[in-house]
This record gives structure tokens, sequence and C-alpha cells, in this order.
DNA sequence: ATTGATTCGTCAATAGACCGAATTAATATG
DNA sequence: CATATTAATTCGGTCTATTGACGAATCAAT
């Protein structure tokens, strides 16, 4: 329980370090004097860390200040080749991988479709792309300290697992983590799809600097990332936000329900298409079509998509209801529609007591790359400048305790 | 944005006396060999850090170890007047008012049918209550340092202040915050009846080291209680729970639904009696009468207690499936009944993919101010020891930075 | 070209905080 | 009563950060 690691005064260099980093993050090409003022350490001490980071190689010089009064300043940036991290987004169809440096500027990206034969040779092929990816930019994959990938399905928050991945055939049983990590000579950690394109979103897209979204994403399936109190929403087993189990529209006990969820065998592809038949629609080959022929005129489709815009607002309505958010972002091959979308929208705002706002992804199919990228970088980060141990609250006496004394 | 105070060493200082005080909140009557043990600091620290308790009384001697080889030591415990807080619980019928010293230990406790009249005048019972628990307790109210008041409705998180007190009148144009810390003398914070009483159970009750909880509280209102991740869930309004609007039960868009909410509608105390008087039960004062004819053998009554928990069993499994809860709490003064809870429980686990554990609350109707202590405590721990700036995630750059070099 | 103002970065001195080792104090045990 | 054992203090040394003084490098103006 209580703090197994002592704080010799060099917790106090380790938060300098930490915080002289972030200014190096956010203010990229500075001088120590500039730093100094930014971190409030004074220069004699920022000299001392930056001579630490630069010995790390984990700075550089770049250039000196020009045109002010005074004697000139040498700049400093965080150098891109102290160390790489890799996103990946594992998708059914597509996989995309991209590379950043240290400082968060992502140096490339790149993309193919999935290989169907799944198990093994999609992990090879993710070794292959990522390595491929490395090496096309003038780096070695020894550099990459940190990988994160975004994959459909659950994935358990302690071990790390994947425990269903519906779309993606014969990864369930590999030990993915371990395997990747081994192929790519670095750590690897896996992460929803869906709470990873939030995490793109807030990064980098339409969510930035919110505390609080809820991100709903429509696609072949039907899912939920939540981030509130500014940190991400897995739940007790990796399974929050699988509002594809939520209990509208139809009889939550029924067996399809049960199997794939209520909500979901609605409002999935599956169902948009399942329900466009059963309206007497002519065939189509899937949800897309779906939505074109409402957009073309066509009134059975029209009622379809009606229906699956009010359903998800219906979702989206509990969602707001339960964790109030700042912001609902639309996402998903669906979701993030913009004819679709706006009806939704329209649709949430009736419905909710108080009014949210809502936006459409900006990030697209970028987003679980992206997110993933976050992720690596955060945890690179933490590795060298973690002080998690001292950021805990202090947790209360239990219940039993009674004053010794009198 | 960046840490605006510097690290002297005394960052150092201030762990170490966090993590003294952390040792002693939870081991009490200890020695200082024994403390530096725990802390692995060195005894010379420790010494130095319990004097500089000492002198500042939040410490102080009870008596000596005995019977052991060797010297006998010092044993210490934290000074139960050095500090003390005040949880109170408003509710439409009772005021219920405790009090608790520094490290937790709940000295008294006391309660009264709140004062009907509202506004100014539930301001002055309040202040009498706690004036009156403190002086029969051998203490003064000036000694109270933190003060956290449970109302129901919804309270703003950035303001604190109440913005609907449906069933308290004329508290919604006060300024509670600032009158309650004046009459008390310290200052005083408020937060939603239900999130208190999940906090009261988390602390003290079912729920005690489970790190993500959902607390379902029916009784006049339905509400929810939200614990994610380990930490209470607010929401960017404070309106985080509000599963009376939950799209269940009902047409949401109906008048009534958009009013009250459609879940609330139904389920809600006066729900339940225009539902039992609409299928022709005979007139009733109150819910809790149906329930009682319900299990007395009137069938009407059965069928509608019957729909009742399957309505709330549904917002369970939307709540389930949205956040993943390790542990979901019934309670509230109809859902912590035995025989309801019985059937709500059941009825989740047939509508829920994964299994959760499900309990009633233990602390009941005390739920609420043993919450209320714990964030007073809570908040004067932080006050005292907060390292608040120095916890925060190292944020990522923004998107627009582009490397300066090449 | 010289001088002055201004800013950058280093040096040296000092104070706070920690630890380990040695020392003194107080007790139980044989 | 001597001895082992544990508690607490004293002392010396290390690490970190701050402060103020100072040299170095530049722009601006004479």
């Amino acid at each position: 329980m209580s703090t197994p690691l002592s704080f010799p005064p060099s917790v106090a260099r380790q938060l300098s370090r930490r915080s002289v980093f972030e200014a190096l993050l956010h203010r990229s090409p500075i001088s120590r004097a500039d730093l100094a003022k930014v971190t409030s350490l004074s220069k004699q001490t920022m000299s001392e860390v930056i001579d630490a980071f630069e010995q790390q190689g984990l700075v550089r010089p770049v250039g000196r200040t020009r045109g002010n009064v005074g004697r000139t300043a040498v700049l400093y940036e965080l150098s891109p080749d102290s160390g790489q991290v890799l996103g990946i987004d594992l998708g059914a169809q597509r996989l995309t991988v991209a590379l950043a440096d240290i400082a968060g500027r992502v140096l490339a990206e790149a993309d193919e479709p999935t290989d169907s034969r799944g198990g093994a040779w999609t992990l090879d092929q993710i070794a292959r792309l990522s390595d491929r990816l490395a090496r096309d930019n003038h780096t070695h994959p020894s550099r990459i300290r940190s990988i994160v990938m975004a994959t459909p399905g659950v994935v358990n928050p302690k071990s790390g697992a994947i425990e269903m991945a519906p779309n993606i055939t014969g990864l369930d049983h590999l030990n993915v983590v371990g395997l990747l990590g081994e192929k790519l000579g670095s750590p690897a950690v896996l992460e929803n799809d869906i709470n990873l394109a939030l995490l793109g979103e807030i990064w980098h897209g339409c969510a930035r600097n919110v505390d609080n979204v809820a991100f709903l994403a429509l696609g072949s399936g039907v899912g939920l990332g939540l981030y509130v109190n500014g940190r991400l929403v897995r739940g007790e087993n990796g399974a929050a936000g699988e509002i594809g189990y939520l209990p509208i529209g139809g009889d939550p006990l029924q067996a399809e329900s049960r199997l794939q969820g209520c909500l979901e065998y609605q409002i999935g592809a599956a169902g948009v298409v399942r329900r466009y038949r059963e309206a007497g629609g002519s065939e189509v080959g899937s949800e897309r079509q779906v939505f074109e022929r409402a957009q073309t005129g066509d009134p059975t489709a029209a009622t379809v998509v009606e229906e699956t815009a009010r359903l998800t607002a219906l979702a989206a309505a509990a969602v707001i209801a339960t964790v109030d958010p700042q912001l609902l972002v639309l996402g998903g091959s669906v979701g993030s529609r913009p004819d679709f979308a706006d009806k939704v929208a329209r649709l949430v705002l009736q419905l909710s007591a108080r009014s949210v706002e809502i936006r459409t992804s900006t990030l697209g199919r970028r987003a679980g790359v992206v997110g993933a990228l976050s992720v690596a970088l955060r945890r690179l980060h933490d590795e060298i400048f973690g002080v998690a141990e001292l950021t805990t609250a202090l947790p209360l006496p239990p219940p039993a305790q009674r004053s010794a004394s009198q």
C-alpha cells in the first residue's frame, strides 16, 4: 500500500527534468534562458539539466537566436532519433501504420489491405509493413521504443489480450502482445480501435482540449469510446462502450439481442441491410448502398435510414444522460456520413435535457493510428519521466480504525 | 500551462511528510522506528518530520511500546483536535450531520427532520445542528476545517451551486456555499447526494476497494452515481447519472418524458403510484404502500412492482453496457428493499452480456453523510499535503508542431 | 571603430533535504 | 549484573537548487 520507494533529493531532479521536457515538447526550438523562464527553474539548474539531456542524446542544438539585442542564445530541440514510436491500426479491411518521433512529430504513414488469411499471416504483415516504414524513413526499427496497436473487439485491460475480435480471424488464441513485441523488438500494447480513434480525435482531431468526450462509432458494428475526467474509460473488463448491448430498439431478451446485442442487431451494418430487405427493398451488397439509395430517392431506404438515425440518437441520449459529456463525436464509416450525422444530431438535441455539442470525426479512418501514436508516445514519456508512484491520492483509512487513546 | 512553481528541494520534504502522514493514517499508534521502516525513510528524516508534525499539533505521543526486547519506543497518533471535518446530508425529509477527526474517526452523528420552510430556514437549521454537534462533543466549531454537504439535484461542478433541487424549496437562488461557509466558519462544498452516497459506500460500505462502481438509487426519483478509474464522474455540467432521462420505458419525445425524464416518469415514486392507480389499484398515499401491498398478495400491485423492476433492470443494463463497472450497488429507499433488489439483480444478469457483481447498499440512509465526510476529509488532506500540481500527466504537444531543423 | 546596453551562460557560495554510520539511551533476558 | 537488542540522536557527506557576481557575445548608437 504505502509508497515503497524513498524520495531522495533526486525526485527534485526528476521533476525538473520532467518540466524541462514538457517545455521542450511544446515550444520546441528554445534557448536555455527561455526554458529557465518558462519552467521557473534557475538558469544554473537549466544548464545542468540540458547538459544531461544532451549527453543522453535526448536533445540537440539547432542554431542560435538572431536579431535580438544581446548575446545570442543556443536553441535546442528534442532529438528526433532519440526515440520513436509506432502506431498500428489493424482493421478488418485495412492495416495502417504510422511512425512518430519523441516530440510527437508524425514522420510517416502507410497502409495496405489486411491479409485476409488472419492469424500469424496478419502478424507477419504488420511486422513487414512497420519495418519497411521505418527503413523508408532513414531510421532503424531498433529506434522504436513503444508500440500501440488498435484492434477491433474487447481488449482485456489486465492481460492486454484480445478477447473478442469478430472480424479478424485467428487472433483470439495468439499471444498477440508477446509476438508483436518480439517481432518488432520493443514493448507492444493493444487497445480497442474505437478507444484509440477517440484518443486520436482528442490529440489531433475535433475533440482537442476537451476533458469529457463520448465518441459514437457506427460502421459495421456500433461502439462507444468514453473519455471522462481526462482519462479513457476502459471498464472493469475492457468492455466499457459496448453499446451494441443497450436495451434499445428491440426486445433485449430475444436470442439475437443476447448474442450480438439488442441495438447492434438493429443498427449494425448487417441490421441495416436486413431491415431494408425485410421492408421490401431490392437486394443490396452492403449497408452503404442502402444509404446511397436513400439519398437518391428510394423511399424504403429512406425509412430504414431514418429509423437507424432514430435508434442511434436514442443510444446517444442514453450515453449523454449517463455521463454528461461536453462533446459528442460521431464517427465510423456510417456515423460520419454528413447527411446521417445531421439527422442524428438534430434528434439528440430533441431528446436530451441539456444541449450537448456534437461534431463529426475529422480524422476519419486515420483516427485509429493517430490515437495509437498518442498512447505510444505517452507511454514512452512515462517510461522516461514517470512519476506515477507520487500521483495517487492519499487513501483514506478503512472504517475499522478507532482511536488508541481514551 | 507549464508548471508555474519551481521545485526547491522542499518538494522532497513535502512528499516525505505526505507519506508519513499516510502511514499514520493507516497504522495509527506507531513508533518512529516503525514509521521509518514503512515509509522507507531514514530514522533521521523520520525524527525531523515527526518533530515538525508535533510542533504543528498534527501528531501527539500516546504511550510507549512495552514487552519487547530493547529500548521502548514512543508511539504516536494523529491528534484528534488538529482538525475536524463536517459532513452534512440535506434530504427533503431528513437532515443529518456528522463529525470526524483528521484521521477519519467518526466522532458523532445527529439528525432531525428537515425544516419544511426551506431556504434560509434550512441553512439556519444546518448551522444550529452542526454547532450543537460540535459542542456536545467537547470540541469547538472553529476546529472544523472542511465541510461537505450532500444535496439533491444537480450541482454545477464549476460554480458549486445547486442548479435543480426539486424537493427542497428556495435553495436554488441562494449562494448556499458562501452562506454555509460563513455561518460555520470554514470552507464548504456541495455535492450531489447520490454521488456522496456512492462515495460513502466506497469508503465504509459495500463497495470498499472497488475502482469501478455504479450506484443506482431508486427512491422518490431515480439517479445514478458513477465511480470510474477510481474517480467520481460528475460530467461536464454535474449532470452525469441523470438516468431519469434514459429513453427507456416510454416515448422519450412525449411531454412528460422531456420534462421529468422518460424513465423517471415511470419508476420514480410518483410514477409507481400513478401506474398503480391507472391499473385499477385502490388509492395509496405513497409508493411504499404499493410495494407493501405487492408483498401481501395484491396482484395489481405485484404487476406494477414487476414492471418497475424490469425498467430498473433495463436502466442498469444500459449503464453496464456503457461503463462496464465491476460492481453495481442498488440503493435508495426503494432500490434497497431486499425483495425488489433481488428481482432487479436477477433481471440484470439475464440482460447483460457479462456478469456483474450486484450488491445492495449497506449504509442505507447514512451513506450520504458518510460520503460527505470522506470528501471533506480528502479535501482537508489535500489542503495540507497536496501535490496536485505535480500529478498531471505530461500533455502531448498540439498537432501544429513541426521540426525546426531540416 | 568604439562604447554602452542587453542578454546568455557559468562560477562560486549557500541552504535544504536526504542517507549511512557511529554513538548514546533504555529495556528484557539470562 | 552483564549482555543483547532495539530506539533515537549526532555527525559527516552527498545531492539539488537558488542567488549573486561575472565574463562573453551581440545590437545600437555615437
